[in-house]
DNA sequence: CATGAATGAGTCTTCATTCAT
DNA sequence: CATGAATGAAGACTCATTCAT
């Protein structure tokens, strides 16, 4: 119940504007579902159709194809997933008013993005899955990150390498490594083994360890 | 050329054993191209025939189905891919006689790795995109982390705890965060970005101090 | 045409239910008459289609497989040829007050079968040509027969053998002899030599009195 | 074992002269039950090239299509097993030299019909599949009808229909009911439950009576 | 707005037949 | 003679999309 509520919220937000009607709820929560578990070209109208309790027909009258059933589902995580990285509130906050350490605005991250992982796995899978094989998405995410995520990333880094706290790599090595580790978390946690007994707070604690100082035994 | 007789040397040796006949090289190394582009739901058998430049029907002749094309060409690359983290000869020099350094260990597994993945990116690609949808795979890779990886990588980690040299994470949880650096490179290098300008030799040095030390600056 | 309304109102009546659409009912004519021509497996979907003037998806959007259309054209017609054996009003009749004669039940029940397999011939033909290679058609054949058929025949046997009219050979007996001469008859009648001249009033008699008393000369 | 040659000397002799080299033997084999058990047109040449321990070409080497595999199979059926209703040495006996009865001659013919379907259930199945789709089929059975059964039958009813001993219908009316009641006996016996509990002797000796008789009770 | 029957292009797969070895 | 790889036409079936109701 909560989920569906969520996921409507995350859908409709950035969406189509207009209310969304019951039925295309239903159509979106099945898309999902079905997206998720099958692959986009694996899937088909027809299931989605019965699964959501609509009539074939009513799926078209929403999105004029099945793609872009899939760009209005897949388009908006792109931005809520991306974006926030450091943007809304807590960005703004981080960026005019950046944490003491680094580390704390890696838990910052890091926690944020775990939540929303939680709360929308199969759409997250869904956008990396489909990614590699639509255009469209791929000059989607590549103008949220050179417009969003980059350079905010860059002004924040500039500050922790001039502060002497950071390497001195350059950004995009940096956010590469970054993102490896979160994303390489999230999917273990969610995607690959989301059934496994997992002590989250220590992992996460963990994986901030590991992004500040490697794998090297801290001398003691 | 090159690329391609390398293509059948990895499929072939796992292989069906049989010879492989130059019909069924054409048909493998078509589909191979054809998956990689637009992924193995929307490639058609008609279109890896015409990019092979032989009827359908051959096709069925040498694979049963179409899914057990995906699986003769994907389930060496598992292996191939996986196992060496410290398989053959490298591995076993490894393990016998570790070199002084964990971080030596790490530099020769990920230019090991490195190398593969540049001559074989569309098969990996394929893996990484197909593994989400057929069991087949993830059952085949699965067994193949729990009775090599796995075994393997805690051995030499076991070492290097002792040591003092790597710090006293579970197992399962270093493996993940080495893996998700070099995957993630990998992915960055050959599959996001490849057109890029990359300087590898510095990437790979990077990649290699990240996850030994960490994003901080050293302590001068 | 009125073949066109006695096929429907025999396929429709057991049928799935429902109204039968138009275009349903095109496919049902098709599929009858080039199932008959050339048998169910040598018959194609698409000629089918061709033949109803419908597009070959249609078909499949009423049966969800050929053999499915198969079997809801040959359902009825068992249930229909093989039960009226004796069901219905005239089965009825025929038991709660049997006819003086035994001879003249067969003649009802012959007449009846002609009329029957005059209006159904092409439904006939499918049926005994297809019922050798799906079982799910003997299976049905076999239950109309063991709880239709059989018993009720039985009763009237009995009644006649203890009558003295009917001779004492088993039940089983009696009905293969009875319905090899009526098959026989049918069969020649309207599938080997359809185009012959036939006086059907002498044939049916001298069918009756082939059953009833052979072909000795009667003694004079 | 016995089987074996039985088939092959019946294929043999009507056939295309020439010695029957073994792959031919297990080809007409195997294509014998495979045809028996699904239908002609249900069977595919690979499965009887894979049944029959041969290669695909092979069967193309002996016959052109695979219809003519099948008539290979079928026609020396045909005139084997209609033909000698009164053909052959036991034929003529019977016309130079007609029984004394009727009844014995109908015994003989039944008997030997019966020897006949015990140890060629799947040509006589194939026979009466197929015949219905195949105009070669049905040309060459009406040929073998007209040229040898009618008229040879026709000589002897004339007898016993002069003799008073048979009623005066006509011949294609008795032909009818005649081979009606032994096809019906047949195709019950070995077709439709030969796995049944049978007292042989007894089932031909009521045909008989049936065929002389009918069903009524004979005068006290 | 919603429906669902209808479409027809396209999918994977089978198969009889050929032919070089 | 026998093989079996190769063919390509044809088969059953699917599916995104349209449109009259």
């Amino acid at each position: 119940m909560e989920d569906h509520h969520d996921l409507l919220k995350l859908l409709e937000e950035e969406g189509q504007a207009k209310e969304i009607t019951p039925k295309q709820a239903q159509i979106l929560q099945a898309a999902v579902e079905i997206f998720a578990e099958k692959g986009y070209a694996s899937s088909s109208t027809s299931e989605i159709a019965a699964k959501a309790g609509v009539a074939e027909g009513t799926i078209f009258r929403h999105y004029k194809t099945k793609k872009e059933l899939l760009i209005s589902i897949v388009t908006p995580v792109m931005t809520k997933f991306t974006v926030p990285f450091f943007a809304t509130h807590f960005a703004n906050q981080v960026f005019e008013n950046p944490p003491a350490e680094f580390e704390e605005l890696l838990r910052n991250l890091l926690k944020n993005r775990f939540e929303f992982a939680k709360q929308n796995a199969p759409l997250i899978k869904i956008l990396i899955q489909e990614i590699a094989f639509h255009e469209e998405l791929q000059d989607r995410i590549q103008e949220v990150f050179l417009e969003e995520v980059f350079p905010k990333f860059e002004r924040i880094l500039d500050h922790f390498k001039t502060d002497q706290t950071v390497i001195d790599y350059p950004t995009t090595t940096i956010i590469r490594m970054v993102v490896s580790a979160i994303v390489g978390f999230l999917v273990t946690r969610f995607l690959i083994a989301p059934d496994g007994e997992w002590n989250d707070e220590e992992e996460l604690e963990q994986t901030i360890h590991f992004i500040m100082h490697g794998l090297s035994k801290p001398a003691e």
